[in-house]
DNA sequence: GCTCTATTTCGAATATTCTAGAAATATGGT
DNA sequence: ACCATATTTCTAGAATATTCGAAATAGAGC
């Protein structure tokens, strides 16, 4: 996990639309659900859907599968488990040196 | 929590700017750190700074104190844990009825 | 090979977000 | 009152994202 897969994966499901995908996926776990079924849940239109589900899968966060012509979608939970131990690293670990030098110093 | 909630906080940490600045805040711990202190840290201009504070406190994910003149930045962990939490919620549990309806029938 | 269904690509309009300089405001110290 | 520092607001240009109809592609079954 780095930066920018973090803020990709972020910035993908920071739209109402992408989470509500993400989201019935998750729902849905590991049997997934097809694309139809996602249009049909969520009522948006096919092109759209496309659209946000392109994002997904670049993410990382959906993996796709294609039986016949049908496309199986997933929630891939180990990616956004990386993204959130990325969020808490170096939890209130602080900082090397600059106490003394910081504009932060309050109790010194 | 709810979804629009959680897609702001998404969107929000889904910019590698806000990111940095989230995660710098995370890694601070309780003492936070002031404007200037995550300004110098990370290089931003000024201006552009407040435009990504201003997001950041909107969602819920910083709280700010205003301590004489300087503004002291803290993550608010419980906001986050929520989201995860909500990102999260339902996992596997499927849907009521149409498993014969679904075209996602497989196993049948 | 035709046809129906599933899904993707294209394209163009619209909307939103990001950036950062310059000016404004706020506050502490002298 | 004045000056330096801390932060915000204003503004506007540039960059990105979103929407969705229409057309294209892909595969199943007859």
């Amino acid at each position: 996990m780095n930066r920018k897969i973090a803020a990709r994966c972020l910035a993908e499901l920071g739209n109402l639309t992408r989470l509500d995908i993400y989201r019935l996926l998750v729902r849905a776990g590991p049997c997934g659900l097809s694309i139809t079924d996602i249009q049909t849940r969520l009522d948006v239109p096919a092109s759209t859907l496309a659209f946000h589900l392109r994002g997904l899968v670049g993410s990382g966060l959906v993996t796709q599968e294609k039986i016949g012509r049908t496309v199986i979608c997933r929630a891939q939970y180990e990616r956004m488990d990386g993204v959130v131990a990325f969020l808490r690293e170096h939890c209130c670990e602080g900082f090397e040196t600059d106490l003394a030098a910081s504009t932060t110093r309050r109790a010194s």
